[in-house]
Parts: C-alpha cells; structure tokens; sequence
DNA sequence: GAAACAGTCAACACCGTGTCGAACCCTTGG
DNA sequence: CCAAGGGTTCGACACGGTGTTGACTGTTTC
C-alpha cells in the first residue's frame, strides 16, 4: 500500500488488525504483558487508542489471538510428526517433545504471557485447556498403545500418567523460556524431558523394539 | 483485647497486621487475587484504605507474608521428615510428596495467588525461587547418593532430573488445586507423582532396598 | 447523490493504586 | 498535670490505565 501524492490512502481493517498483532508480539520480546498497555499497542499500530478498540475487544483478545496462532502451529506439527513408536520408541517420543520446545521457544514471548495470562482469563484458559486435552489424549493413545504391545508397564493409569508428563513439559519448558532459577538449559531440556518421559512410560532406558 | 464501656479499646498494630493477613488468606478462599482489592482487606481489617498502607507497602507485601508463612511449614516438616531412603526408597519419596500436597492443599488460596504472583513480581519470584532450589537441592542430594550405593541409574544430571520432577509437581499440584482441565484429582496426584518419581530415579518400580 | 457502512478519535466516566498532610491518640518525663 | 513526640488514622488528592460515547470522515452501493 503506497501512499500517492500528498494523500495517504487508507489502510484496510486487516492490515490494522495485522499490525497490531505485529505490534504485540513484537513488544512481548521486549516486555512482559502486563508492561505493555493498549495505548503502546495502538501507538505501535498507527492508531488512537479507541480505535484499537474497534478491533479487539482487550488487550487479552489480542493474546487469545496470537496464543491460537501458536497452538495452531502445533497441531499442525503434531499432524506431520512421523510416527513409528514401536520401531523407535525413545526416538519418537524425543522427536514429539522436541517438536514442542521449538514451537514455544520460537514465540517465547506469547507463550509466557498466555501461561500466565490463564489465571485471569477464561478464555485463554480454555484455548490453552483444550490444547493441552489433545496434547495428553494423544500421549494417552500412544501409552495404552505401547503397553497392549507388551512394551509399557501397567500400573498408574496411563491418562494420568499422560497428564503429568504434559504438565511437567508445560512448567519445565516455560521456566526455562523464563530463564527462572531453578530451570533446565533451553539446550539440554529436551534430553532431560524425553529421558523422564521414557523411564515413566516404559520403566526403563531402553525400551524394547518390537 | 477486651472493650470496656462504650468506650473502644485502641487496637494494636500487630493485631492490626494480622487481621489484614487473616482477611486476606479468609478472601483468597473465596476469589482470585486479582479480583481482592485493597480496599477490601481494610475493610475486612476494620481500617481505611490509607491506614492499610501503614502496614503493607502494597497488596503483593500480603501475598508475600503470607507465603512466607507456607514456605516456612514446608521448610519445618522437611526436617521432621522420617529419612529412610536404603531401606525403604519408595515409601520415603511418597512420604516427602506426600507432605508438600498437604501443605499446599491446606492452603489452597495462597498457594495458587503466590504462584501466579511470580510473574508479575519479583520478590515473590525470589521467595518461591529459593524454596524450589532448596527442595531441588534436596532431591539431588538424595538421587545422588541412591546412585553412590548402586540403588539409582546414572544417566542424565540428578541436578537437572531433581529440578524437573519438582518443577512437575509444583504444576500437577496447581493444576489440582485449582481444578484445572486437565489435571489430576487431589486424591490420585501423590500416587502418581510418586510413580514418575520412582520409575525416573531408579528406572524401575521396585527399587533395591539395601 | 443519498443512504448505509467502515473506520477514526477527542472527550469523558470509572476504578484501583498510592501519597500527603492534618489530625488524633497514648505514652513519658519535666 | 500537661506538653512534647512518636505511633496511628484517614479525608482528599493525583495518577494511570481501561473502556465508552458520539460526532465526524471517507468509501461503497444502488
């Protein structure tokens, strides 16, 4: 959109909407959510505040739209994940954790910021509640799968199970996007995580191929 | 502190202190930190709102106290805890998760504000930084020297596994605490924390006793 | 060319936080 | 006994952020 003459032309609602979620998750690299104000937000996108309001209803509808971006991203890469957990257990699970640390360490600041934004908003909350189901229903899947094989232990149950695995991914992965102390190196969270992961699931290092 | 006539005893500035606490850990039972006001706790306190600032430099401070007070009783009973590791490893490690969920669980309203505090502020995130090191600490001390008698698999770093399943529990518990979707019930968290616990320290279910 | 519509914003109302200064006790010592 | 001084209290204010209103400006459609 090139501005002609003297005149500027007048940018489309989608642009506007566009820049201002530009806008927010480019200031989420810098600050966290709570720094950061409509105002900065509509400044960020060439606009008043009001106006911001004409395209989100808050500054939380802003964050449930780049958190469903994200999760998005995920789902698809959960889609595309190759599966093969009976010729390579370990290497799979690895391979599935790891596709997480990556999508979530490549938008560190919105995934912060929706994790803590759960606590006060419910919407996020679902969104992020939703995600998290899927997330555990397959890990759920795959444990009853390993365990009809002969390859997984019975004993806890395996949703359980899954659910605690999910969760200990969810704080683990964040403490370290939020460099907190204590927290495991961005580096070396994966291997620590899969290593959990597999002596949980398979009551040992090595679990067997089929 | 008794009234005698008409005439209203002055109250002292430690009963003052204390009501606030009181009120304040009383409201998080029923409402989210976010949504307790400053005013609320004076009123619940019988002060104004001003006369609150005399006693707490803000609504955080109250949090702080007040975590201070559960971080303090996980602390005791983490040295009244019977150690029993060489002779019954299982047991020892539910026993200790075990008494982080019932504190935890018994204060319920403090524990998911403190929590959800850390995000936003700093003297919360040093207070709940230094209980998970020193609990972290705890269980590496502990992985490590399973290992040193041959009951533990070497492998990943015990400091970074001790981190991770702490990390995990202080999630699996909030997630319970605040019935999240999805999450473990109360009463099946400590079965199947301690499960991971066991199967990811010793790589088995049944650990050697000595 | 007028009606309907998308987009914009100055001005306002509101709420919660935090501050300030003037009071109001209650001791204490002269 | 009373005056001084510290501990305590609160009315009134300033501030910053959110969300709303209503009037205005272009743009499209028939």
């Amino acid at each position: 959109m090139v501005q002609r003459g003297r005149r500027a032309v007048r940018v489309s609602g989608d642009e506007r909407q566009d820049a201002i979620l530009v806008t927010a998750e480019q200031l989420l690299g810098t600050r966290a959510f709570d720094d950061i104000s409509i105002e900065d937000l509509a400044r960020g996108a060439g606009i008043s505040r009001p106006t911001f309001y004409f395209y989100f209803a808050s500054k939380d509808d802003v964050l449930l739209a780049l958190l469903d971006r994200v999760i998005a991203e995920v789902e698809r890469r959960v889609g595309e994940l190759p599966r093969d957990f009976e010729g390579d257990p370990a290497g799979s699970w690895t391979r599935s954790i790891g596709m997480f640390v990556e999508v979530f360490v490549s938008h560190r600041g919105v995934s912060i910021a929706a994790i803590a934004a759960r606590a006060r908003n419910n919407e996020v909350r679902a969104l992020w509640s939703r995600a998290m189901q899927s997330w555990a229903e397959f890990s759920t899947d795959v444990i009853l799968s390993e365990r009809a094989r002969g390859a997984a232990p019975h004993g806890i149950d395996a949703g359980d199970l899954a659910v605690s695995l999910n969760l200990m991914n969810e704080r683990v992965i964040t403490a370290a996007l939020n460099r907190e102390t204590p927290a495991i190196g961005e580096s070396r969270a994966l291997d620590v995580l899969s290593t959990i992961w597999i002596r949980s699931i398979y009551g040992s290092d090595n679990p067997s191929r089929q």
